[in-house]
DNA sequence: TGTACATCAGTGAACGCGCGTTCACTGATGTAC
DNA sequence: TGTACATCAGTGAACGCGCGTTCACTGATGTAC
């Protein structure tokens, strides 16, 4: 971000994923064309796909960034923690530094809303789906690598993320339909829910 | 089927979605067209989607079956079985019982070979996880009903079938990657990887 | 500080593509008498 | 068994749409001397 050219060329790339979360949101995913974003930052939709290979990168450009930093988060574990608990202290603690790292790109409270949409836009929903799996491989391997077992031959690191990711899809789907849509809540449904998985392996759920 | 209408109606639909799943599976999803599929039934592209209202409903109308097929195995799990016993129960006896169910409508060869491909086409495997993603609530519901629990206020039957959904995943996953694609294969690799979970689960996965 | 050239972000316009829809119509199958 | 009418699967052709691509080009910024 050097020069005067670099630092052009960012700020067209931020107003043109502001001004396409801000579509999406307002007007929904499939409602907002390429044509419409470009037209909101006076720019030549040949321009928006310079910055964006296709309308849906754009879409989930900051989930882009939260995801590498929650990978991040994972891999800088101390090394004595359970996997589990690894897992749950990473995410935990990527909640609580969301805000200073989403908000010099977009406004928070835009990325939540978007987050939002996600869950209740059936393409988006499924691409985010997807794209949590391929998180989740990576994610196993360094789980693998930290334990010293081999991905190839053990499935447990695949397992262990697996599971922690279906409790944090539940997460997400509670609190996308849910009445507070701050980071609070989504912070504190996700350790809830860590805790409820034991019981909800249990043999009887009738004992409490 | 009783009219000569109607068993028309049906064989038309069975050579439409034998002809999509057969060249899906050699040509790929994406490089065929939905005029290549009706072609290849010597019909008109607009008699298609008389019978699926879109290309991605025909990749998933045999998935559709057997997921139906293993909510009401889960439905008629005896109610002493544990939720998670039940759920380990009914996922086996399914792919048991598979092959009757499928090759009514299509051989079961071609629907495993579709099977893969939905697992290797990313389009494909984004919507197939947020289909699984229905078939989790209705799980869930029904999981629900059979414990006595309200599922708005408690989170563990969600979060049950959600760590048994991951689980299925792992297992689709390392299932359409390797050699051996047989229905028993699968059925293996389900049962193995469910007794995974406890371990996977453990503080320390380096004491065995 | 000025000049000459190189780089490269952005332009504008047109296009290919395939999905899914719309229309008015045909002709085979079903039904009532 | 035959006739008249109703139903409805399938037709053919054309279209709207938006994504993503291609082209040759402009003009602002960067760099070398």
């Amino acid at each position: 971000m050097e020069t005067l050219r670099e630092r052009k060329k960012q700020r067209t790339r931020d107003a043109l994923l502001r001004a396409a979360l801000e579509l999406f949101t307002t007007r929904g995913y499939e409602a907002t064309t390429v044509d419409d974003i470009a037209a909101a930052v006076d720019v030549s939709q040949r321009t928006f796909f310079r910055y964006f290979a296709s309308k849906e990168e754009a879409a989930f450009a900051v989930q882009e960034m939260t995801e590498a930093h929650f990978v991040e988060a994972v891999r800088a574990r101390p090394p004595h923690e359970a996997p589990m608990q690894a897992l749950r202290q990473a995410v935990i603690e990527g909640w609580d530094g969301l805000s200073e790292a989403v908000s010099a790109v977009v406004p928070v409270e835009l990325y939540l809303r978007m987050y939002r949409l996600i869950e209740s836009t059936p393409v988006l929903l499924a691409a985010h789906l997807r794209r949590s799996m391929e998180v989740e491989e990576r994610i196993a391997r360094i789980l693998a690598e930290r334990e010293g077992v081999d991905v190839r031959t053990d499935p447990r690191p695949r397992l262990a993320v697996a599971v922690f990711a279906g409790v944090i899809r539940v997460t997400e789907r509670q609190w996308s339909t849910g009445e507070d849509m701050g980071v609070a809540a989504i912070r504190e449904l996700t350790a809830r829910y860590l805790d409820q998985v034991g019981p909800a392996l249990a043999e009887d759920w009738r004992t409490r």
